[in-house]
DNA sequence: GTTATCATGTAATTGGTTACATGATTGG
DNA sequence: CCAATCATGTAACCAATTACATGATAAC
């Protein structure tokens, strides 16, 4: 049982589905791909924490639709408690960024305009799935139950719109150094592109 | 040659430095122990991209210094051209917020209230790499080489400052609204920690 | 004396990605 | 006709952590 184990109890619990609706639900939050999902599936069912019903489908494949069984809410309960590991975060391009001296201008301001792509992307999503529950989370925020399911989604999707949204004012703030220097100095840096 | 070995690179091409410094040294941007640079270190060496020469020291153990070579200058230059990878975060705490509602307010507190203090000594020591570089970073942003190992820094610490600041806003925006409503429940949930 | 820092390494295990594999349906 | 979505799975590999291992010196 790891992080992404207690991931997918904690969606379960909420709501009952199959490993492809949960790595949908998951990516945002916690990448993870269906090579992980679906072994690690079957782990938690052989333990007893998940059990799943086959559902037939005409139009679509079938699928197992797992739900979480009351030891595996325990589980869940249990690791709650716990300390939580530290955050760790992989950004390839901070370290290009932090290397970014020995290319040119039109190199760096790439890997910036692709990184806003990315953002912009990331943040639809994001605002796809705050409107979508928007019914849950209720206008006053103060008013809202702060221990149901409604209001942990929504400090949650809070939460990730905040870091893309500061990601994007980063990227925004360097390519605006970087036009003010091209401006300054003369050259033409857009023949570069 | 993975991420992190272009990490190390990105820090040799700048100053020679052992195995243990590099480890401290990436640390805040790319964790990383040092099981996992030591072995890396020696792959790179065996592919001619950094060398070493030992150093012999009386009141600490003798160490490695590793530099970067030619060819590992030119190997960084080449994926620095390449695009990134996305960004990853594995994010403990906010699969437990998003769970908290299994649990009790205190529960919920008490995860963020351990992120806040993580969060304050991460400020603290980001705050320190701030200061001890601030002479290379010269006041005036705008009149800085944009392409220089110190405005790379520059801007790699901002953002790393105001990811840490994002994360402790977010923290005190929940706690604020937690207090709020046990304030309006009248429950004294402080007996509770 | 015990803990922390400096300094290096290996071995075992877990975590995670990429590639391989299949197959239906829908939309462009 | 090709790509995308839905749906599941395995195998091989790479990335990363934890634990094992050593040993000096300095601070408390």
């Amino acid at each position: 049982m790891n992080s992404l184990a207690y991931a997918l109890l904690s969606v379960l619990t909420r709501e009952s589905m199959s490993g492809y609706d949960l790595m949908l639900r998951i990516q945002p939050f916690w990448q993870a791909k269906h090579s992980q999902i679906y072994p690690l599936l079957s782990k938690m069912e052989q333990a007893g924490y998940v059990e799943h019903i086959l559902v037939e489908q005409s139009d679509k494949p079938d699928k197992k639709v797992y739900s979480s069984t009351e030891a595996g809410l325990s589980a869940l309960r249990d690791w709650l408690s716990q300390p939580s590991a530290d955050l760790v975060t992989r950004d390839e391009m901070l370290i290009k960024v932090y290397a970014s001296w020995l290319g040119d201008r039109a190199e760096l301001r790439r890997h910036l305009e692709d990184r806003i792509v990315a953002c912009q992307k990331r943040l639809r999503h994001l605002e796809g799935l705050r409107d979508k529950y928007s019914s849950d989370f209720q206008a006053d925020a103060g008013a809202m139950d702060l221990l149901s399911p409604a209001f942990s989604s929504y400090i949650l999707i809070r939460r990730s719109l905040q870091i893309v949204n500061s990601d994007l004012e980063w990227c925004h703030w360097v390519l605006e150094l970087l036009m003010q220097q091209e401006l300054a100095s003369g050259t033409d840096m857009t023949s570069t592109t």
